[in-house]
DNA sequence: CACGATTAAATCGTATACGATCTATTAAGG
DNA sequence: CCTTAATAGATCGTATACGATTTAATCGTG
């Protein structure tokens, strides 16, 4: 009977694409005051860590990493050169490319950003971090290729 | 050293944030064609859902449970008004309060919205569905708190 | 009862996401 | 070669999120 009421009343509280928007906003609002004091939005902050990771990348290269395309990229780009963090420069070998490379600022960043990681906001034991680390990234992984095939 | 290394130049993969932000992006994607077959998106979705689960709601009490607030409820609200799914009334006791209320096209929905829950995209064993569920709502919930002190 | 403080929604401006389309460049095939 | 197809970014329109502010109603205290 359990199942039947559920399917019937479903809970917000039992949907796991619930849990992880919901986390999505909180974690959002738990890095607003550290991001602002770096004067950065949270998808600016990762496309920065992207390219600390690896510097010269693609846009499209950067997108998958990101999961994101040039639609949504391209103009956080434009804002991150703006603010003196990266450049932007056509590929001479093929124009259509645009190669995206951290300044001697972007770089600098990292000293400041380095006190970041709340692990101890999440309440939650390190081991059970990267535990719910991995299986999300796994969950990530299987809802991407399952969309993909729906395509 | 791995520590120290990892410290220096920190992984996207390795960033619980990331894990989530992404998965909710992915989360977003799964869920677009059978959200377009019902014509509604994700948020206006998850507000009905709130509203099967509790009606005659005011935008603060929903807000609450989707962990929004009035300047993002109020135009997805009118948005399901304009639809047909719920009305919008001023509460006769406090005027400054409104309830939100499903019309009876608002719960038919519920018939149709039934099939869906991804947890075969998902990849994870039932199990670990629901352990990743608790385990992320207690992440979400320790993050709000901790932003709330912050504040 | 009056009036400042609080509260609930709504409004406005900014920053993502993303589908659809456009432009410029390169690749491919006849 | 030359035309068509494919590819990489960029642009545009729509829908969230959210900080800051505004408006309207209610509360609290003298």
């Amino acid at each position: 009977m359990t199942d039947k009421a559920a399917a019937k009343a479903p809970k917000l509280a039992d949907f796991l694409c619930f849990a992880i928007y919901s986390a999505n906003l909180a974690y959002g609002r738990a890095y607003k005051p550290i991001l602002d004091e770096l004067g950065l939005t949270y998808t600016q902050y990762i496309a920065i860590v992207a390219l600390w990771e690896h510097d010269n990348q693609t846009v499209s290269s950067l997108g998958e990493k990101l999961f994101l395309e040039s639609n949504t990229l391209t103009p956080i780009l434009k804002k991150l050169e703006a603010m003196g963090y990266l450049r932007r420069q056509r590929s001479p070998e093929d124009e259509r490319q645009v190669v995206v490379s951290l300044t001697p600022a972007g770089r600098r960043l990292r000293e400041k950003a380095l006190p970041m990681n709340l692990v101890k906001e999440s309440g939650l034991a390190p081991a059970d971090f990267a535990k719910i680390q991995k299986a999300v990234s796994v969950l990530r992984d299987n809802l991407i290729k399952a969309a993909k095939v729906a395509d």
